[in-house]
DNA sequence: TTGAAAGCGCTAACAA
DNA sequence: TTGTTAGCGCTTTCAA
């Protein structure tokens, strides 16, 4: 049994006569391992665990797979849950991850409070946060810099002279729609520009629905907007169909630039300009720093923060 | 121990007063069990391993939202892998599900071969197919019926009295686009319609880049098209986007119907008339399906046909 | 109703 | 280089 141990895990020198005769044995047995026993054995099981708000969700399926990708290649397996963004059903399964010894865990939120970041370090658990950060930096993290990826887009605008910019983020409560909207000052106020409290739109969510009725009361209202910088794809597409509810369109009556660069962007008309998030690289780069703290290899930055570049397509360009 | 044990399983009747000491304990420690030394004594994991094509593609990520709720309701966890639909892959995953020691797997691919059956017999894993079915019906399986859903929707254009009608599928190796082709095919021989093998398109998968390219050449060819049955709706909105990028539009130009009713079909413009899958529930009757069989409970059906519908909107509706 | 004891199928020291 | 032994932390008989 100890010889099959060594054979199949190559923790130490075998003969090759032996090494032989177990293969033939394992062939001829159909043997499998046990992957629980040795689990419990070795008190490391290859699998991690991940957490994120919905699979069902655009963005988080595409960041999973990356994420899935490189835990295949290091022998990794993935539990996988949704938490909706609950808090509370959050801390509840970093406590069920526990429980099920996965190595450790990849954790993608809105929101890290200081209740998650307690029970992570409570749980000794090594855990990457993707696509969100912790603010006290105590977590290892990839994500972008998204204040200075929606400065980017704003200037993108200020720098073809458009006025009337409009920012379109989530609710006030994402922290990343805030680090959005903070760049999106940021650019104009160095541009000299005032900043108008009407020209910043907040949906419900990051989602189309509510965006679309967002933009569909903000142009009932009258205000009008020469150019969008949204917090999201969905959130672009809501305000393009708003406008085009009442007859207009894009780019001939308001310039679009969406997050993401989610396959809709390309699949709508007119294609649509965006902020390309590297969302399978975010996934995948977060796992690959999970096996650097796993298996003891040197690690340069624990907090990792990925390029981001925009995508002029036809919704930001007038013929 | 044992007594603790008991507690928190249930197994046996302790009495309120020591349940309470242990309960007292348990809170006081902090004490949470060991869900592999828990699997490797009682031989079950509370796991369930799903094989599927690729998360990040939008209808099997929904389909997965829906097993994920069902499984968390019976507490069972998700082990998630993907498998390109590559059979080689499947059955080296379906070997790896095994020595998880998995208490069951939902299985969904393109396709289900012999290879496939026999392993799943071998490994004795009790399994639900999702999404496609056994051939030979000796697995569990849930899904629509492919054939009648598109003789439903070719029907739906027949009856407008529309002629010039394109079934448009993902590959000829693909079954579900053949079983749906059968049903397009049965719906115009039964109104008494010629099959114009020149009105039959393939894509290379499922997805909108080949379909747009597919699309595009049969239009460059000079065949024209009254309505589309798609067999996904990023096919239908590649067949859209060829017509615009031509100056055409639907529903002037040609009616479009896809497929899956997706989140895409109500973003897109025009909105997209879809035989709705639903979705989530093919995951969630899954899953329950298992659950049944993982818990004994009676099954009246083994093969569950889920209820499809057309959903009609603006794209084949001709003002 | 509870404790004692065996054992699930491995890994990891320790000898040999 | 290999076999022996002792657990890993639970569940599940079996007695008491």
């Amino acid at each position: 049994m100890a010889t099959v141990s060594r054979v199949l895990n190559g923790t130490a020198v075998v003969k090759d006569e032996t090494k032989a005769k177990v293969q033939a044995a394992i062939e001829k047995l159909a043997y499998r391992p046990n992957a629980v026993a040795r689990g419990l054995a070795s008190k490391r099981t290859k699998t991690i665990g991940v957490i994120l708000p919905d699979v069902s969700d655009l963005f988080h399926a595409e960041v999973l797979r990356g994420i899935e990708d490189i835990a295949t290649m290091y022998q990794y397996h993935i539990i996988l849950t949704n938490s909706d963004a609950r808090e509370d059903r959050e801390i509840d399964l970093i406590g069920t991850m526990w429980e099920k010894q996965v190595d450790g865990m990849i954790f993608i939120s809105e929101k890290i409070t200081k209740e998650i970041v307690r029970t992570f370090e409570q749980a000794q658990l090594p855990v990457v946060l993707c696509a969100t950060d912790d603010p006290e930096g105590r977590i290892p993290s990839v994500a972008i810099d998204n204040e200075s990826a929606a400065y980017d887009a704003t200037r993108f605008f200020l720098e073809k002279g458009t006025s009337q910019i409009v920012f379109f983020g989530g609710p006030t409560t994402h922290p990343v729609t805030m680090e959005r909207r903070r760049g999106y000052e940021r650019a104009l106020q160095e541009a000299g520009k005032p900043l108008q409290n009407d020209l910043i739109l907040h949906a419900p969510d990051m989602k189309y629905e509510g965006a679309h009725g967002v933009a569909a009361e903000f142009l009932q209202n009258g205000h009008r907007a020469e150019a969008v910088v949204a917090a999201s794809d969905e959130i672009a597409l809501g305000f393009l169909n708003a406008v085009r509810d009442r007859g207009g369109n894009s780019p001939q009556d308001v310039l679009l630039l969406g997050f993401d660069n989610t396959r809709l962007s390309t699949i709508v008309r007119p294609e649509l300009t965006t902020v390309a998030q590297p969302t399978y690289d975010l996934g995948a780069v977060s796992m690959r720093l999970l096996t650097k703290l796993l298996l003891d290899e040197p690690i340069e930055d624990y907090t990792v923060r990925l390029p981001h570049s925009i995508i002029e397509r036809t919704s930001t360009h007038r013929g």
